[in-house]
DNA sequence: GATTAGATAGACCGATTGATCTACTTGTCA
DNA sequence: TGACAAGTAGATCAATCGGTCTATCTAATC
């Protein structure tokens, strides 16, 4: 038996998260469209708009999710959890097709901003900021909250940087900072 | 006597330096010629379309002049000269209009790898990766060349998480980082 | 004063944008 | 069988995209 073809919501945001990572939000939705194999209608009957449907991509893309199992992977020492998420970002930046953070981009890209984008990727950005005070906090970090912004600026850092200049290697140069993140006393 | 108007060409490169970070690298033609108030052959004529006026903007925005300025404001000391960068990144984040970094923005927007804005960006992050290098080498740093790829992470991570999480004041963040950038002696 | 380069104004081009619409087909359940 | 919801196909819309065109005007140079 064949797998079922998923509907067309689904396709829609497959078609749609792959996009509008290789070509930016700006696609038009023709190409959206063509790709998923999905009648115009169904787009705007379920995500009511080209805005309601990047909102959407970047509720459901959960690439928090992705940090979460590589720290799951690398065991139970909160100091090497947050180490491997760095030694992930090398892979992801030098990986091919690697076209920087799909949520900064967004962020950047979006001017409006009333644009329900923007509330998908702060809550994604918070999310992220959780996971690292989770991690400072079970590591006994003196200040979790300030030591995860830092952490965050080096993730936001590394993913920017990648992009222009991959050849520097900024996820490496990013985790020696970490380590003076996670060891920092005062 | 009233200064005299500047020519075509600079007012569209005011215009388009203005709109493409406000709007960004999207912006209609149109818009930057009615904010410019000059032909639209003068355009085209100039810098022979959209694209190579983009790169033009790039090329000539002169970022990396405002942080040298801000490094000879702080005086002689390499450490002072550096953290000053990110003293003044908090300024840069916290203004009104702040709209994050205009290179990583439109190294992000423009999907197309052969578009001439490219070069631009990467020689601007050059730019400033070698200013920092000159400081940490004054300073006796023992890899000036790999410490300057770490302020420059921080300095990218600090433009990007600000524009979605400015109250995490993200630069000083990074200025508490980059102070063990500048004292590491490994 | 005549020539000429540069600027302006604006029509015009085909292509594409996001969105709405009607008409038809499909599958499901009562 | 009949009703209904969901999906498809595609015409159509006004607006905008970047770019080319002709025609006119202006200011400096010879």
């Amino acid at each position: 038996m064949s797998s079922t073809r998923p509907g067309p919501r689904e396709r829609l945001l497959d078609a749609a998260r792959d996009l509008t990572y290789r070509q930016g939000v700006h696609v038009g939705v023709d190409a959206i469209l063509k790709q998923a194999d999905v009648a115009r209608r169904s787009l705007y009957q379920h995500f009511g708009g080209k805005d309601g449907l990047i909102a959407e991509v970047l509720r459901t893309s959960a690439q928090e999710d992705r940090y979460r199992t590589v720290m799951d992977a690398a065991g139970e020492d909160p100091r090497a959890r947050v180490l491997a998420v760095f030694d992930e970002l090398e892979r992801i930046t030098t990986a091919p097709g690697f076209r920087g953070c799909r949520y900064t981009s967004a962020d950047l890209a979006l001017t409006d901003p009333q644009h329900p984008a923007h509330t998908e990727v702060r809550r994604y950005k918070d999310g992220v900021h959780a996971l690292f005070t989770d991690e400072l906090t079970r590591l006994g970090h003196p200040s979790p909250e300030a030591a995860a912004d830092q952490l965050l600026v080096l993730v936001d850092g590394v993913l920017a940087h990648a992009v222009t200049r991959p050849d520097a290697h900024p996820a490496r140069a990013a985790r020696r900072l970490a380590v003076h993140v996670l060891d920092a006393r005062d």
